[in-house]
DNA sequence: TTGGTTTTGATTCAAAATGACTGAAATCAG
DNA sequence: CTGATTTCAGTCATTTTGAATCAAAACCAA
């Protein structure tokens, strides 16, 4: 059997049944297990499927979701909401995208004085009983993965907002600019840039070299970024020139040594 | 079975049941206790279950007081919300109204295929990894204490939709129509009543003669009412005269005294 | 054919998950 | 209050899974 006919296979059987164990596949596919490893490892770095222990799930199943979920947030996502958070002045109108770092950045804002717009159940779900925030939901077709309201509704409802600040995740950074994985989101995620005044991206540096499905937008949109100082000079190099102000924190490689902390 | 697999499960049960013991795990997953424990320690971890002593519970501010909610909602408010499920079809556009009733009608909507449009984060919340379920959530101006949003931006978003159902509680009942606490609220509800095609009212008999501050509308308004055998027979008069179709569940006082059940 | 590359499958070793067991702590019954 | 029971955290041996390695097979071009 040819190697693309093996793959696609494995794609579409991931595609109707969520999810499939690895030995399933091997049996199936009358190959060996190495094969299909590498199979499925090709497939994940091209990200068509997710690679969990003992098989693959279909990237848009409900219980592949999990993964993304129980992921704890990094230090580094830590320490970059922290600073996130910082940034931010009391009184401020924030748009808050969804995604596992902004989350944590609303995490940091809790107690804050400020007006939060976001289309993330997630997020609103933690703001909302927040006395001193003042929270604006953007509705729409809620995503069962991550729990955001996508689609036409919400760029309709967000063409009727204003925001001072936008603080956004991202799936991918390039040369070529901002990534994420599915396009009805970075639909919503064009209009969020458009409803505000300032672009503040945060992403870890992992992302920077990654490129998803769709296209979000441009580097030079992007007003301001949050990393962690992992990050490669050839990129600083590339995000000066697109006038991109840059705010580092310590990664936790460069900081364990110092101290016990 | 695969670790994602039964921690999803996990989270699944949890959020359906609201508490689970360790061992009804132990038995429905079929694996040790340990790993139980493991998995329980793992999610708890993430800030997505509570452990507690013998299970797990809720995680989150927002969901204790809804546990607490829900285990203040009365006999007759799960009897009424159990029938008013039974009343919707699979395949229908529903749209529900935030509240303590309809959050319970949300509960036995779960495993159904349907459409559900909604402005209540807790009912979001419960339904939005329901992998039947199409959820469409309303924006607005998210009113802290119960979580619905309201306003300018919620009607806007609710002309934009149309369901085939409208499911909704209210404050009070009287000859006058229909009443509620909030005058944001109603002004968003009466859109709702515009939006749908049929208008499904629950409430408990305690809500008769009950005025609240705002008026929402006239009785002639709802094409249906599920409440319990309490009610007086002088509402019923008026309700037929209304031309509101009632369907009647036993309460608690009048079914006690048949069994020990 | 020959020499080189790519693909495949088997093997090996490390890491992770699991289940049984232990003693400690919390809870309950009397 | 005391003893019994339940629940829990930690340890350890076993099993499963995954990454790396290496040799064989298939493939390709000259």
């Amino acid at each position: 059997m040819l190697v693309d006919e093996r793959r696609s296979r494995i794609l579409k059987m991931t595609e109707e049944q969520g999810f499939i164990a690895l030995q399933t596949l091997v049996t199936a596919l009358g190959a060996s297990e190495s094969t299909v490893r590498r199979d499925l490892e090709s497939l994940d770095a091209a990200g068509l499927i997710q690679r969990t222990r003992g098989g693959a799930s279909f990237p848009g199943d409900a219980r592949a979701d999990f993964d993304a979920r129980r992921s704890l947030a990094s230090v580094e996502k830590q320490r970059i909401a922290q600073r996130t958070a910082q940034l931010i002045h009391d009184g401020e109108t924030v748009l808050l995208d969804g995604g596992t770092t902004t989350l944590e950045v609303a995490r940091n804002l809790t107690g804050r004085s400020l007006q939060v717009v976001t289309n993330s159940l997630p997020i609103a779900q933690l703001l909302m009983n927040q006395p001193e925030i003042e929270l604006i939901f953007i509705g729409g077709f809620v995503y069962p993965k991550t729990g955001v309201a996508l689609g036409q509704l919400a760029v309709e409802s967000l063409q009727r907002v204003h925001a001072t600040r936008l603080i956004m995740g991202t799936g991918g950074i390039t040369d070529d600019g901002l990534f994420n994985s599915n396009s009805l989101l970075v639909e919503t995620e064009r209009q969020m840039i458009a409803s505000s005044d300032r672009f503040t991206l945060v992403a870890d540096s992992s992302k920077f070299g990654q490129r998803a499905l769709s296209h979000l937008c441009e580097l030079r949109e992007v007003d301001e970024l949050v990393t962690d100082s992992g990050i490669d000079c050839h990129w600083k190099q590339m995000l000066h020139a697109a006038d991109v102000s840059i705010e580092m924190v310590e990664t936790a490689a460069t900081e364990q040594p110092l101290a016990g902390q």
